[in-house]
DNA sequence: AATGAATGAGATTTCATTCAT
DNA sequence: TATGAATGAAATCTCATTCAT
């Protein structure tokens, strides 16, 4: 077995570090994550984590960066079909599809969630940003009306944020009195409605 | 002649600990925040922190319980005024007053909202939810049609969860592209839409 | 109640603070003692251990001049009996007085004893050798034989070491192949047997 | 070319340490003997403490057993010859055997024993009192007689306690009225005169 | 004289980072 | 390249001692 060309070795261990992090953050929280941990659940020596990052933060950079890259992954997957969608069965598949992201392996993502530290600090919202905006463009071209509304931007920030801080809360302290699907379909219905009402009433 | 010397001066030391603990928080995040500077922010001895915290952890615990505390003041303060406005206005003038509370003393709090390790692990939010439900009721006293809504709970719970999510997120990031005060009425047009649309089309 | 005379209320705070210092000794060890303890104890404040003591050190200095006082006191109150017996019974006597005294309050002495800190340390060894050469020569007074041993100071010297460090280290972990009286009968006819032999020999 | 590295290493660091530890208790005392200082006469940071040791308490475990260990070396060391001598002679000798082995290395051992801490609750008795209850059988089968010796586990009990007790204590202080081997002398007389003195009276 | 809140030096322990192998 | 032993700065926490009341 020759040895690996070093790109692709190199790639390989920086994701595999990334991934001991993630693991670690989900394990023991943000305070607890240390390089050692990490190093342990990625299955390589302390050492090797310097080759590779500069400092604990880089890890955690990278770490948002993965994130961020796989969520707009999931959206720019979700486009064709949801662009089809009205407004409401829009936002709502993509909720559907975003908690189902958070929920994969062992809900991962979703337990590195709670530790708004990375989320807040280190997650690039940028592009996750852009994403939707296309997202919306996109859908916008198939729904024409929608493009009447007026302080859009503002909206869109609304629906975004709401959307992703009430589904992240939820699905880590759930509340007993309704269902993550009850939820999904309010957040649709509270975009639904305001659009219905705001076009309606022109 | 009365006695009270201890009491008071424990009241006094326990209170100047936790404010100097939210100032540290606020000027160096969760990191910056050790007891050597709490006690330094605060004017007394790193000793003396724990003659009245079993631990650091208490500490941002017992910041969490005032954050809560005067928050819950700030909703009850506003009630009788809430109200009477529409459930729009009143979503509107709950803001601004949130707003307001989270940026007096120089931001203090807003600052602190950034570290989310605090606000996720340490505010209770129970009371905050309970004087909004309070609240809620006795603005349907006065507005009965909105007892008309079904899934009132899951829509509480994603206007409160959006509204304070979306707030902070702002506040601390704040978007070039809209002021708060268009956020401010963005929330309070998707509280009011919603709530027209629902009930107009029973 | 008028206030007592300065002497005697100092003199009874000292004690007090003394048999603080013993109790919290002997419940939490050489390290676990502290001042906040010893205070508490004694039923005073902390403050008024400075009162009474220059430092820390000093209070273990006044316990360990109290045990060396009244282990004198019990020598001394052994003697009349003492001198009369032979040296077989005079050290069988002996120890069992000393056990006693050990064992008296709750074992206090004895289980300060267990830290040898205090034993090492603070207790003046030179007044316990005194009274019990004054015992011995008392003795000797009454059993002239025995001032023809030759090494006297050395097998003093012996006889006192191993019969204190054996007693307090059997009483604080009992050995369960025999008891306490069969320890000390052994001791005694050590001593016994030596001087019968030593003297037979000659 | 063998792969040793990590137990060879980290076999060395400990002893290091353990050293480390014996020099600092013996120069400062227990006081003295902080994490800072023991690092500091190891030569090693402190850090390099906590990679073999649990915490402080564990190295004073250590040094206890490899105090008892070496110890148990030197009676094993001493049976051969010391089996064929009388008991008298056997005592001297084991005295003598041991003083030595608390007085190299500078005294190290004996100033360490000083601090009855480490002696009361670190050293494990247990392997030492065996390997001498070995000498002792040892001794036996080559002197019969001294088996018809009743209490025989009492007076050995006594034997060992109080020789290794006024060893130390001549040595930590010694007493100006006569010499070390005077008191070896007295401790190998008190022994041997108690034998025949029983045995002959039988 | 008595108090105990306040203090801060210093102890133990952790952990990101380095570097010899 | 990969390693993990070694490091030491810095964190948390303790406790003898002081001093205003």
């Amino acid at each position: 077995m020759t040895r690996k060309p070093k790109q692709i070795r190199s790639q390989n261990t920086v994701e595999t570090i990334v991934q001991g992090a993630f693991i670690a953050l989900a394990k023991h929280g943000a305070e607890g994550a240390t390089t050692r941990q990490i190093a342990e659940y990625a299955g390589v020596g302390v050492g090797s984590i310097y080759e590779y990052f500069e400092n604990k933060e880089a890890i955690f950079s990278a770490m948002g960066e993965r994130f961020s890259k796989e969520l707009v992954g999931v959206i720019q997957g979700a486009t064709t079909n949801v662009v089809r969608l009205s407004l409401r069965d829009a936002v709502y598949e993509l909720i559907a599809q975003t908690a189902e992201f958070l929920k994969k392996d062992d809900e991962l993502y979703l337990r590195c969630a709670r530790e708004s530290a990375l989320m807040e600090k280190h997650v690039p919202f940028g592009p996750i940003y852009r994403a939707l905006a296309d997202l919306f463009i996109q859908h916008a071209i198939k729904h024409p009306e929608i493009l009447r509304l007026n302080n859009l931007q503002t909206m869109t920030y609304i629906f975004i944020n709401s959307g992703i801080a009430t589904m992240i809360r939820y699905l880590n302290h759930p509340n007993p009195g309704f269902t993550f699907d009850d939820l999904a379909r309010g957040l649709a219905d509270m975009a639904g409605h305001y659009v219905e009402r705001e076009l309606g009433s022109m």
